[in-house]
DNA sequence: CTGTGTGAAATTGTTCACAGCT
DNA sequence: AGCTGTGAACAATTTCACACAG
């Protein structure tokens, strides 16, 4: 698709597919790994396995954003660490804040991996008056009430809620109200945003529920073998049942 | 559809869309929620209202799993609750074990709506003998060393990891080998399992990077937008644009 | 020869729109 | 009359398989 100009005003960033977008930062991150080690170029087979996905998949995905690779050698570690980080907006600094700092705040707030790479803790957000000032993760939280000066005085874009179910829309309002744009939600609860406003959840029970529903089956299929001839004790059934959130785990299909 | 069987019985739940499995503990809680204030019957316009998706994909959603409404009425809540709490087998108890009791691991011991809802915390397991024996959640963390010993004695099938990146192959291994086909991991890792493993990844830093590029093409608009004032304010309030796979989405981050 | 880049096919998921119960 | 259940159209995503650049 890089040859053919779509008619497309001169934007930047053609249409990139929501599911490239969600892969592109396992992409990344094997490929920092691989950077770390000085590995220099990579072929989409290599790179695809320590992204947990195939290859195909993984050339269709680069192919959107352009081409990068070398026929017959494979991609150029540094320069797609570069491509990427550009694409994704981590070329430069994204303050978040967080609000609710309780245990789920706090270890949030104190995962390394957040800082590393294009995004910086701005502010821990709490309601309770007796946490404002306790530095978690060496930063000082903060009371609600000053919210919207804190948003505003820092520029922050992106949210992350992690207050209990009940406080997570109300301080969602008021983040989207101060100029939050993005919002990372850890509360169970459906959140509603005007228009323009992207919300993205991560929620333990679900996923947990997702996973008992696929155990569930398990068992049941279990139950219903018994008459095959061999006895492998585990699925042997091809319907390779494993899904992440969006890609596959790897699986090869003999084909 | 299979043209001539209208009338399925009950429990040949035949392949539900995974996209379908990954949205029913979405809808379950939102009926949930409604038992909770005795509300009778729902239609799917409302449900859907509830659970943050359109009423069609609900609708059809639900013809998965049988034909539990009333025509002109609705679906009778706690019927529905049933229905989706078998299905996805929450009718049982599932025991988990948490590997890794950092801050992560100790927010996740104390989530509540993780017992709320068929799953039980049967151990907390920590590599650090400084843990052993200290109580998290009201639950005495346990040492590493007996982690196949805790799997069998409680008949583990789901493992949640909330490790270290680099301890969470090794310990998936180990829970792996101990009997566990359930995994969800919280360390920024692909993990690699054999055939039969379900594993979900919820990854803080994968939802940051994909929140920065929507929030990056957004600031990359509104540039080339230029002539009209400010930013369009509000519209409808859309339910949280979920972008991800989501299913999943999806998900955590789908992701 | 090797491994990328990509049309085309296959699969999966979403939306439409309306027939058919209640 | 109202709302579910669902075929059929549509859209997105994944996989295949191979031309072709290096």
């Amino acid at each position: 698709m890089a040859t053919g100009r779509t008619h497309r005003p001169a934007t930047r960033s053609r249409g990139i597919p929501e599911a490239t977008v969600a892969r592109l930062p396992l992409y990344l991150r094997a490929l920092t790994a691989l950077s770390e080690r000085s590995v220099p170029t990579v072929s989409s087979e290599e790179l695809a396995a320590a992204a947990g996905v195939n290859s195909a998949k993984l050339r269709k995905d680069f192919s959107y954003l352009g081409s990068y690779g070398t026929r017959g050698v494979g991609y150029d570690v540094e320069y797609l660490v570069y491509q990427i980080s550009r694409e994704l907006g981590l070329t430069q600094d994204w303050p978040v804040v967080i609000v609710g700092i309780g245990n789920l705040g706090a270890a949030l707030a104190n995962y390394g991996g957040f800082a590393s790479r294009g995004f910086r803790v701005a502010a821990l957000i709490d309601a309770d008056p007796a946490m404002a000032g306790k530095p978690v993760a060496g930063i000082p939280v903060q009371h609600s009430d000053d919210l919207e000066k804190i948003i505003e005085d820092n520029g922050v874009s992106i949210g992350v809620i992690a207050t209990p179910a009940g406080a997570a829309q109300p301080v969602c309002d008021r983040l989207v109200a101060a100029g939050v744009t993005s919002i990372l939600n850890f509360a169970p609860t459906v959140l509603s945003v005007p228009d323009g406003v992207d919300v993205r959840k991560v929620d333990l029970s679900i996923e947990l529920q997702i996973l008992a529903f696929h155990e569930q089956r398990k068992a049941g299929e279990e139950a219903a073998a018994g008459t095959d001839g061999g006895a492998p004790a585990v699925a042997a059934r091809s319907e390779s049942a494993d899904k992440g959130p969006d890609g596959d785990v790897p699986a090869v299909m003999p084909a």
